[in-house]
RNA sequence: GCGGGUGUAGCUCAGUUGGUUAGAGCGCUGGCCUGUCACGCCAGAGGCCGCGGGUUCGAGUCCCGUCACUCGCGCCA
């Protein structure tokens, strides 16, 4: 017989009855009785009763074993009588006579109970992972993100996908993200960064001819956290494709993403093909480059409502508008019918707290005594007849139905309105569920002006190609040039970005000059990469979709730590490993280091 | 860096207008119970009410500060 088990916890059934096994786990639960003392016994598998029998000369010590301790039961399988069996458990009909029994491991008092589900504090849960993941939920969760990561992994190869390792420690790059320093030893002065994305590895694997490339890879970006953004450091399924256009590599990831969430949705349905929604349309329409299409509230500019102040009665918004600011109406249908003042107010309060904007505009639509929809809120309250039939008829809203008004510089109207669109699509139960609704953003600027330096720069990736190419950079404006430039976005929630890359030195180098960069700064800053587009480059192109968010979907986690096996905290802690600590002045010297902190307040 | 929320027993939470000895469930310890499976019943142990200051005859409760966790904003090519 095996040292520690037979079978697992899972295994036993009728078709085992009277054989002797040996089961090794954890105590689950006990429950004591005069004539028998039960243990639900767990691991990995699943559960099996135990049943300990007073006249075993363990059974005093069985009794104190204390919940979570590692145990292992020698016994006979029994069958269960019929009244006694239990369906939720894929080893009800039988149970585990104890006729040995051993402690492997005992355990102390829990800082967090295993058994049940109920919300814990974080840090405990950080600090003492290892418990945690021993609970249901967050278990099956690490167990799909595995399953999700092969499934992904198959298909790619499947598909003719290479999978390379690129370097952990690399170059710090002037753009995007934050980077992860790590101190050289051997170079004094010089630090690596950890990739931010393998993104210039990519590229100069297609300009070194393997055609298709992905990778399962690490990023590492210092930037602060967010549910759906761990901090530090997470996964990407990095992908890179020669010779494609943008719609080959559509054509190649659409049915690998709509393929693995099929694959683990568990009734929820995937629409496909994925409707692809051009950036300018997405904001205008959601407020957002991440649109959650469940929602089927949709945005409206009314600015133009606001202009005359004879017609509005309501100078605050004209003034907005006069200053080159939007206001865009977010619906909120049958919400003045089916909710209190209360729901309207409190997202004004929301729009100030939250968003820290000056507030979120509202107006209730009642009938009024001679049958026409009126309102009595500030916004509409004073409008000529004739121009509030014309702004409801454009906002689609009758009596009964509720708007709510994001006012301010462009920018910041849109992004309270997409803020708005969420909430009030929310608090009105019109999300639609079980239903992952994708879809392709693309058409994205190249370029977009920056407030704080006052000149235009990329508005996503330096390295995407502008369309039209050459022509578009020498003969457009800037602001107007559209890149190949996409992401997948599932639920409101980005998934993916990627590009066709610009190959080609001569566009390469022009599209930095337009953001500002001369020649001399992209041979140095990117040198890799320029240098070996100068060697014969393909034209290329790839995404990067985010497997944490993936798994987050699938597991329907709200938080991206429940699909991490040892996440960090906010502050970009680790809790349990105490990450980051302290060193040694000994490892310091070695690395040229010295520091100098803040001082303590 | 900024704004919001939370912080009371090992864990989840309640705690009235500021008023006697701060409670409940789970867990723990002991006892009882003829087979449970979230077993049941009885008893017990367990509290720097996050921390520091203030107001008050009196603070878990009110005020100020601070810390921790968290959500959002900034940030994230």
């Amino acid at each position: 017989m095996h040292e520690f088990r037979t079978h697992n916890c899972n295994e036993l059934n009728t078709s085992n009855v009277g054989e002797t096994v040996r089961l090794s786990g954890w105590v689950h639960r006990k429950r004591d009785h005069p004539n028998a003392l039960f243990v639900d016994l767990r691991d990995h598998y699943g559960l099996t009763q135990v049943v300990v029998y007073p006249d075993q000369p363990f059974y005093e010590q069985v009794k104190r074993t204390t919940p979570e301790s590692v145990i292992q039961i020698t016994g006979e399988v029994l069958p269960r009588d019929a009244d006694q069996v239990n369906p939720e458990l894929a080893t009800g009909e039988v149970e585990l006579r104890a006729d040995a029994f051993e402690v492997h491991s005992s355990a102390d008092q829990l800082p967090l109970p295993v058994f049940g589900e109920p919300d814990y504090p974080e840090d405990i849960r950080l600090k003492h992972r290892y418990l945690d993941l021993r609970r249901e939920k967050l278990h099956k969760n690490i167990v799909l993100r595995g399953q999700v990561i092969n499934s992904i992994r198959r298909r790619m190869i499947e598909l003719g996908f290479n999978e390379f390792q690129t370097p952990i420690l690399t170059a710090s790059s002037p753009e995007g993200a934050r980077d992860f320093l790590v101190p050289s030893r051997l170079n004094p002065g010089k630090f690596y960064a950890l990739p931010q994305a393998p993104q210039q590895f990519k590229q100069l694997i297609m300009v070194a001819g393997f055609d298709k490339y992905f990778q399962i890879a690490p990023c590492f970006r210092d930037e602060d956290a967010r549910a759906d953004r761990s901090p530090g450091e997470f996964y990407q399924l990095d992908v890179e494709m020669s010779f494609a256009t943008q719609e080959d590599v559509f054509n190649v990831i659409e049915p690998v993403m709509a393929g693995v969430f099929e694959e683990f949705a568990e009734g929820r349905t995937v629409e496909t093909p994925f409707p692809r929604i051009p950036y300018k349309e997405s904001m205008a329409k959601y407020g957002s480059d991440k649109p959650d299409l469940r929602n089927p509230l949709i945005l409206n500019d009314v600015s133009d409502f606001f202009t005359d102040e004879d017609l509005t009665g309501f100078g605050l918004f004209k003034k907005i508008v006069g200053g080159g600011g939007k206001v865009i109406a977010i619906p909120a249908p049958k919400a003045a019918a089916e909710k209190s003042r209360k729901f309207f107010d409190n997202l004004d309060k929301w729009a100030k707290k939250e968003m820290q904007m000056p507030g979120l505009g509202y107006a209730r639509l009642s009938e009024g005594e001679d049958g026409a929809t009126k309102s009595q809120d500030p916004v509409l309250k004073n409008f000529k007849p004739d121009h509030l039939v014309k702004i409801l008829d454009q906002l689609g809203l009758t009596a009964g139905d509720g708007v709510f008004f994001a006012a301010g510089k462009v920018g910041d109207a849109y992004k309270l309105a997409g803020a708005a669109r969420d909430v009030v699509g929310k608090e009105l139960g019109l999300i639609e569920e079980g239903i992952f609704k994708f879809c392709w953003v693309v058409d994205y600027p190249m370029y977009e002006y920056d407030e704080d330096n006052k000149k235009v720069d990329f508005s996503h990736n330096p390295f995407s190609m502008p369309q039209g190419g050459m022509e578009a950079l020498e003969t457009m404006e800037p602001l107007d040039i559209l890149a190949y430039q996409y992401d997948i976005v599932c639920n409101g929630i980005e998934l993916s970005s990627g590009a066709i890359r610009n190959h080609r030195p001569d566009i390469m180098y022009k599209a930095f000059e337009i953001a500002g960069y001369d020649q001399q700064t992209v041979d140095t800053e990117f040198a890799g990469m320029i240098n070996a587009f100068k060697y014969g480059a393909p034209p290329h192109g790839g995404l990067a979709p985010g497997i944490d968010r993936i798994v987050m979907l699938l597991a329907g986690a709200e938080n991206i730590r429940e699909v991490i096996v040892f996440p960090m905290n906010q502050q970009a802690q680790d809790l349990m490993m105490n990450a980051p600590s302290d060193v040694e002045s000994k490892q310091l010297r070695e690395l040229h280091l010295r520091l100098d902190l803040p001082k303590e307040k």
